[in-house]
DNA sequence: AGATGCATGTAAATCGTTACATGATTCA
DNA sequence: TGAATCATGTAACGATTTACATGCATCT
């Protein structure tokens, strides 16, 4: 349901192709929403079943066609009026918390490994998005200050989620080393 | 996947039928995994075909027949391989982050309205995760006392991740209204 | 009488991933 | 020559949600 209206939300600010959608998805939106070309064609074409988007076909020579999509006065209407509705938490679904669960029948250093792999996920991933918030430009887009205020808020949501489970995995080896150091005793 | 090797977690510990999973995934577990029933018992039927689990029936006079799952050496091996498989992060997908994307469009005291609907629902979830974590009977299951570590660490993640959640909203609050009162000077 | 709990499932729809498929251009 | 970029899509599969469906027992 989300995609549906985050793509909605960039045909909003500029008519865009399924390609340039998929740019955006791969790049620089994918740490609030991920999403492959086939479904995003696949919306796209929802999308303009229900009268949400135009599509504009642009025959290019050299190039295979493109086609544009652009809003629709239903498309702005229903956009605001999925903006303003209520807020969910979605679940949380996180894999190394499974994986934890049941880690009892590794050796304590195992686990430690696995925490020591999610930790390295973590940075790199941390280091992208502190880059990202260093370069300005990103931002140009944006239709007013507010807006680049709430932009820079989504992108800092990231980083503060990533540093928070970074210092759970820290403390999370801590304290099994500290159990093993007094089992050693 | 990790849905299948959850509940083979749970069967592993003790065998219990798909209403016990169901019950379980909708209590104590929900805040790392979430499954409903229909998805439980279909993984079931999956997971015996695999030869993964056992089944045997129990019938019960005056109450419905349960069917009690209960793993195979085949499934005790396949939990311990994957549970020493590859961390992966998983994709953050979180809607407020989409709505305030796209939430130029809205007055800045209806973003803000948003912003405290979130905060209402995490505190919710955090008093409950407290709650959870003082109440030691919860551990009494833990076949360890490394096994409790992991536990509390899994429920200490919720609880981490809640938080900086909220310390978040907090401040693009914080940030809203300072815009605010800077555009009326 | 109606809600809740026990206990099972199926069906349909949506959401999401991976693989398959094409075809031209450009760069190394 | 082979890989990458531009640009589109379909097919098959897997994951997840929601609704449909039954039926007895107990509690209010």
């Amino acid at each position: 349901m989300s995609l549906k209206y985050a793509m909605l939300g960039f045909v909003d600010m500029q008519p865009m192709s399924g390609y340039d959608l998929k740019t955006l998805f791969n790049g620089s939106v994918s740490y609030f929403w991920a999403a492959t070309h086939s479904q995003i064609y696949r919306t796209l074409n929802k999308m303009h079943e229900e009268g949400l988007v135009d599509v504009e076909v642009i025959i290019q020579e050299d190039l295979p066609n493109r086609k544009v999509y652009h809003i629709t006065e239903n498309g702005k209407v229903s956009l605001v009026k999925w903006v303003k509705s209520d807020v969910e938490l979605s679940p949380i679904k996180n894999r190394i918390l499974v994986q934890l669960s049941w880690a009892d029948c590794l050796e304590t250093d195992e686990i430690i490994s696995l925490l020591d792999q999610y930790l390295i996920i973590l940075k790199n991933r941390l280091t992208i998005y502190h880059h990202r918030m260093a370069h300005k430009e990103i931002f140009d887009q944006g239709r007013s200050e507010r807006e680049i205020i709430l932009w820079k808020g989504t992108l800092q949501n990231g980083i503060l989620t990533y540093e928070a489970e970074a210092r759970w995995a820290e403390e999370l080896k801590a304290e099994l080393e500290a159990y093993e150091r007094k089992k050693l005793e």
